[in-house]
DNA sequence: TAAAAAATTTAGACTTGTCTAAAAAATTTA
DNA sequence: TAAATTTTTTAGACAAGTCTAAATTTTTTA
């Protein structure tokens, strides 16, 4: 099998890749806080081992193979994301460090039984999908919040920043996933929004608006 | 933290002390399945860290800090075993390597919450004691059925031998933990022994007699 | 489009944990 | 109790993964 760090470097390159076709090395390296001569030396290892294209500065994208591998390591960090906080009841914030360790757990049998355990959830407690054993899931697209007009409304479905800090704030205002809000009103000074959340009011910046996602 | 490395060290160390009181460097490498230079090294490292007492050539003991670091580890192993077993429905042969991996994670929030979400079990699926929190579990002496004499009985409440093969064998026969068992005869030319379990009787080698413990 | 800046790779080094072979110490045997 | 055997340690090497500093390539800027 892979070492955990050839994990950690697939998983990085997967979600890199949601957002740029070709992945860089600077990018690598900031996401897993390691050096660019460092992710150099693992970009030709996990070459020679077929689970990327690579080619010398031209950045690198995922074969099949590593897109597997990659998309299993993130079905086993959701799984037991959701784990901790539908079972052991962990907060949202709580959960990711933990997550990142337990995604390096070996067995599939083992994460079969535990996702039939919990009735084969569909989202992680941040709204992210999760796999099915093999690597399918339902792509939708989910847009911020801070792209709806006053009176549109969504249910509340993801975040684009998964910080404690960013789940925190959200939790103490009741922004979670499944909500359903109504923007109410869009300051013109800041573009900040002031959303119907059930029976409530909340103001919410437009930073926070950017990051907080809805179902189209 | 310690390595992984590390805590299998300090874990078999722990496993051979019970046997004797010094653990030699050969004992630690047939644990390990490593050779004996690669323990002396450990071996440095660990008295470095004030984890175990080593004089070269005299073999090792835990410190108290040793001790206590294997007991938390061994604590993991157990509870995530119990987990397996009673609540994804692994059979009691088929959890220990899994237990191995995971008995890594290093949350102690994780490890206690898990404890209280299994209704904090005192044994794991092989009737070894799971140390509480703080390291501390009842040591009761078991003694094996071959110590029996005709017409003498007990309840199953351990195993010497914790290899896959005889716990399989335990299984199909019924002998699992938990289970009253009578001594009916014991068989003077090979010293096997017939028991009375439940309503069949079952008879088991003198080798099996003594790795099946009941308590005292 | 040449110089400057940024990104990436290479070179050489270090740590952890392992190994084999050889040396040293302890134990057993005769 | 001296020789033989076993156990343990030392010496030197290697793989994985990381680092800093320097060299190279690509991209940006003027
Ligand atoms: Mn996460
Ligand atoms: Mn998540
Ligand atoms: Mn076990
Ligand atoms: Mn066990």
């Amino acid at each position: 099998m892979n070492t955990l760090a050839e994990e950690n470097y697939l998983k990085s390159i997967y979600h890199l890749s949601l957002n740029d076709v070709n992945v860089s090395t600077n990018q690598i390296a900031a996401a897993l806080n390691t050096k660019a001569a460092s992710v150099t030396d693992m970009l030709k290892k996990l070459a020679d081992k077929a689970l990327i294209n690579y080619a010398k500065y031209q950045g690198v994208t995922l074969t099949a193979a590593g897109e597997k591998i990659a998309l299993h390591i993130i079905r086993k960090h959701r799984l037991w994301e959701y784990f901790l906080v539908e079972k052991l009841h962990f907060k949202w914030d709580e959960v990711h460090e933990m997550a990142e360790e337990m995604e390096h757990i070996s067995s599939i049998e083992l994460i079969d039984r535990l996702d039939k355990f919990m009735d084969y959830p569909k989202h992680d407690p941040h709204g992210d999908p999760i796999p099915d054993r093999n690597g399918n899931f339902k792509k939708y697209e989910l847009k911020p919040i801070a792209a709806l007009n006053v009176n549109e409304n969504g249910i509340i479905s993801g975040v684009r920043d998964h910080s404690p800090a960013f789940l925190q704030y959200l939790g103490k205002q009741q922004l979670t996933i499944g909500k359903k809000i109504k923007v109410t009103e869009i300051i013109d000074y800041d573009l900040s929004m002031i959303l119907q959340v059930e029976q409530t009011e909340i103001h919410i910046s437009r930073e926070v608006a950017k990051n907080l996602l809805i179902a189209i």
